[in-house]
DNA sequence: AGCGATGATCCGTTGTGCTGATGATCGTGA
DNA sequence: TCACGATCATCAGCACAACGGATCATCGCT
């Protein structure tokens, strides 16, 4: 009895190229019909059987001489039965190739964060589900920018959406938005000035010190603001809703405001804050499903029509 | 039609040895690894790495300088599921080869007649069965010889016992027995002499005129016998029973009689009669599964054991 | 007996995979 | 910061194998 490593080796120079030959050779049975079909001589075809025949070990026709047809041998025809298997695997890998160049199929794991979760991710999500419902489509949220240039560098995200171009040499990013900061001040009262230099002393809505605030604390600084929170809240409909009940204003990035509010007055700032951008970045060098340059495609025409949308306002 | 799957242009480059790189290195996450593993050189991986992207037409890794692992690209991916499943065919393939290599899997279709579909098939065919529980064995019977040749010829029988070897270049065979003919006569009766010379004008029980019964006919026409037949069927018990009920006496092979039927007489012929010879037979040039080979063994065994017990009784 | 078709075999050329060495690139530790 | 080590790509050279073309042996058929 022959041990198993050594039976492994057996088949080691079995090629696809022989079985193609076997089924060719088994289905015309002619060595010479299977050459043409093939595109090769009866001469390489008989080598091929040959090969194979030495790969595998036994005869796998029973050739007769004169103008007889070949015949399988049993172990020809075991081959053939897991040859065919094995050629419609590989059609099956021609078909998923085709698939996913196509853009039809695949896996993208999305990062986002808030605003760009209620304002751009769904629109995207749902129209790349409609045109190519053989994709999944997975969104992970997260507030730390830090930690999405991790999980972007780990490959836990093949895409993710960040506010300004990561500065980092193994991350490249598009940008899809330059949104600015606005005023959002209370219907009810008189709105303070739409000059940000101007809002000291005023009571300040924010967030808690998150990345996001902490650049608009920053922008403010530079205009000699030190802006006084009567109320902190990582929600942007929370911080909307206390300036609607007038508990002061709040200096917010344009796209985590809902414009269609009544109980607020929407202001561009003037002098405008350095507006933030919203990108969409990846790993450089990480090659991602065709799918997704529809992916960016998509984002980049949604956050267009938010631009509109905006300026219409 | 199947036939189009096998001529497709697509993927005609693909090597199974690319496939086996592939899974290596994805699984060691190293060109370097993966080559220790398969007996290769870094170099050699490294450039049936490349013909595998030639032939894909999409890289299969993101590699990245220094000591970093190689990722799999989506496409990569794809091929490593499909890999896998192509790889674990061809181990289903070596798997198959070595069942069917020990005789335990196949398929046998044997041909038979009457008097050996009596004594000697279901011995053989179940000890067969019991000792290789995996193999499909089928019978088929037939009275006509050369039916049988001409169903060995056309490869519709892989086995045939037959009655003498056959005179045909592309037939062979292996003797299993020599059956002598017997004097089966009454046991109410006194019995006819056992020398067949001496049958002229005693009543006889037959076959209708199949190939052995002219046998028998043409042997006793030698010693200058005319059979007189009263009876004639092509069933061996009905003959029997004939016999046994004293119409007359029967020339029948030892193998076709009843020992055990203590209504009859049963007499060696002295001079003996030809004897008939079973054989088990084949198509030259056929290859047949290797358990055809414990078919033959255990044929020859429960042959030598049914002389065993005619010698005895 | 000759003819045609079969597959095997031989031979020369071409092509291709492998090895060994080298190059380019990056991370890491001194 | 610089040198080292590890990574994979690339190159050159060699050996082997595959292919095509020709020929041969064998058989069925006319």
């Amino acid at each position: 009895m022959i041990v198993n490593a050594y039976d492994a080796r057996m088949l080691r120079d079995l090629e696809i190229r022989q079985l193609r030959a076997l089924l060719a050779v088994a289905e015309e049975g002619s060595f010479a019909k299977a050459a043409e079909r093939l595109g090769f001589t009866q001469s390489a075809i008989s080598q091929q059987i040959a090969a194979l025949e030495r790969a595998v070990g036994d005869k796998v026709f029973d050739r007769q001489a004169g103008p007889r047809k070949a015949q399988l041998t049993p172990v020809g025809a075991l081959l053939v039965e897991h040859g065919q298997a094995m050629l419609a695997q590989l059609q099956a890998v021609d078909d998923g190739l085709r698939s996913l160049r196509a853009g039809e199929v695949g896996r993208l794991v999305v990062g986002s964060f808030q605003s760009v979760s209620v304002n751009v991710l769904p629109e995207v999500v749902g129209r790349l589900r409609t045109e190519r419902p053989g994709l999944a489509v997975r969104a992970v949220e997260s507030d730390d920018p830090d930690d999405v240039v991790r999980a972007l560098l780990a490959d836990e995200l093949d895409l993710s959406f960040v506010v300004g171009v990561p500065d980092h040499p193994d991350i490249e990013a598009w940008t899809l938005l330059v949104d600015p900061f606005v005023l959002v001040s209370p219907a009810c009262c008189p709105a303070p000035s739409a000059d940000p230099s101007l809002l000291d002393g005023v009571p300040m809505i924010g967030q808690p010190s998150c990345s996001c605030q902490l650049t608009i604390d920053e922008s403010l600084h530079r205009v000699g603001v030190t802006p006084d929170y009567v109320f902190r809240s990582n929600d942007n409909s929370a911080v909307q809703a206390m300036v609607r009940a007038g508990l002061g204003s709040a200096v917010m990035p344009r796209l985590a405001v809902d414009l269609h509010d009544p109980g607020v007055i929407v202001t561009d700032l003037d002098p405008p804050l350095p507006p933030r951008v919203v990108a969409l970045a990846k790993r450089r060098g990480r090659t991602l499903i065709p799918a997704a340059d529809r992916f960016l495609e998509l984002a980049q025409s949604v956050c267009e029509s938010i631009d509109s949308v905006v300026l219409v306002a």
